[in-house]
DNA sequence: GCATGTTACGAACGTTCGTTCTATTATGTC
DNA sequence: GACATAATAGAACGAACGTTCGTAACATGC
């Protein structure tokens, strides 16, 4: 009964840092199968077809995102401490190199798919309007609380929030800065010092 | 004797624009041969390996880069307003979607590769580093001009100029956002204002 | 412990991949 | 216009791709 679950489970967080790796595209049942000594049949019968193995991927890192990243800042004080505490726990997430040794398995593959049609595309722009609004939402409970100018444009500050945060995962990575880190900190601290009410 | 480097120059031109689609990985030869209407091994013997193939095709992008972004820019009076042209320049260059309407190729490449070492990785990097180079110089100018205040940290601007512009990219491609490239105009604007010498 | 249904395997399918030959056609030079 | 050279085509290669199918092994409920 819940055997299949159970390796379901195990190919998914597999399948997960292999992508990171190798993109959603490039990850090929194949090599996935052989990483888990699994025959390539066994493993597809889990799931049908390979984009539906690329969905039930992508929304394994997504859920997991919303694990490690939100759900431990809903229990901060809302307002600027949850900002801050969001923003810590995304830029903590964006440089794990344990289970997505590949980077960010999200934004990988939404550079990858953003001119794919498809459920694949669907699926991440789904993803990234709930983080979008989400973290709107934050700035505007910041707003509410005082803590920033009501003049304050939550979109547009999530736009600013979100640059850091891909300027600091391609630093990271590609040119492996380790002062990458720091640098999105100060950008950070000093973006929400200017809308710091007084 | 140069009819070689004519059809040459006419895959790579094609090269660009399918590998910004698919990535440079996803790029594979038959697929590009039959766009030009090209027999495969004919337009193999142009390049005698898929790498090679895929670094002229990278070599080609940055050169267009250099030529469409930075070179304008330097008939441009150095400090801020040859900084406000290079960002402009940037910004047109990511929303181009003639020429490569997968997006800016170089982009999609760095997260493609950012974990993947190689010849393609270490252009890339070069390129990168190059980049960042001539910004930061660009910054340091308008500091020594008088327009930026002298504590400006160049490779930080840099950085948070970078994070703007993949967010730009991000949101254009992924989400569809028309209002992407006023949000990045105006984080650029602020960001400039604050470091702006009284 | 047996029957039953789920789960995994192995082989094979047709395609496409990058790459290597050989042969044929175009091109540039005297 | 003939000749050397460069450029393209065509066929074939082994490997890997996603996918299908029949069957063996297994785990589960009685």
């Amino acid at each position: 009964m819940h055997k299949g679950e159970q390796t379901r489970t195990l190919i998914l967080n597999e399948a997960v840092s292999l992508a990171s790796q190798v993109g959603l595209e490039g990850l090929s049942i194949g090599s996935l199968a052989a990483r888990l000594r699994l025959s390539k049949s066994g493993l597809f019968a889990h799931f049908g077809s390979k984009e539906d193995l690329q969905l039930q991927t992508l929304k394994q890192a997504q859920s997991r995102f919303e694990e490690s990243v939100f759900r431990p800042a809903l229990k901060i004080p809302r307002g600027l401490p949850r900002l801050r505490v969001l923003f810590a726990n995304w830029l903590e997430w964006i440089s794990q190199g344990a289970q997505a040794p590949g980077g960010c398995l999200i934004l990988a593959a939404s550079v990858e798919y953003d001119d794919r049609p498809g459920a694949v595309r669907d699926l991440l722009l789904a993803g990234q309007r709930e983080l979008r609004g989400a973290i709107a939402k934050a700035i505007r409970l910041a707003i509410d609380e005082g803590h920033l100018k009501p003049e304050t444009d939550p979109w547009q500050l999530t736009f600013e929030l979100f640059g850091i945060i891909l300027a600091a995962h391609h630093d990271k990575r590609l040119l492996g800065d380790p002062r990458a880190l720091e640098r999105a900190g100060s950008a950070f601290d000093r973006l929400l010092a200017e809308r710091s009410a007084a």
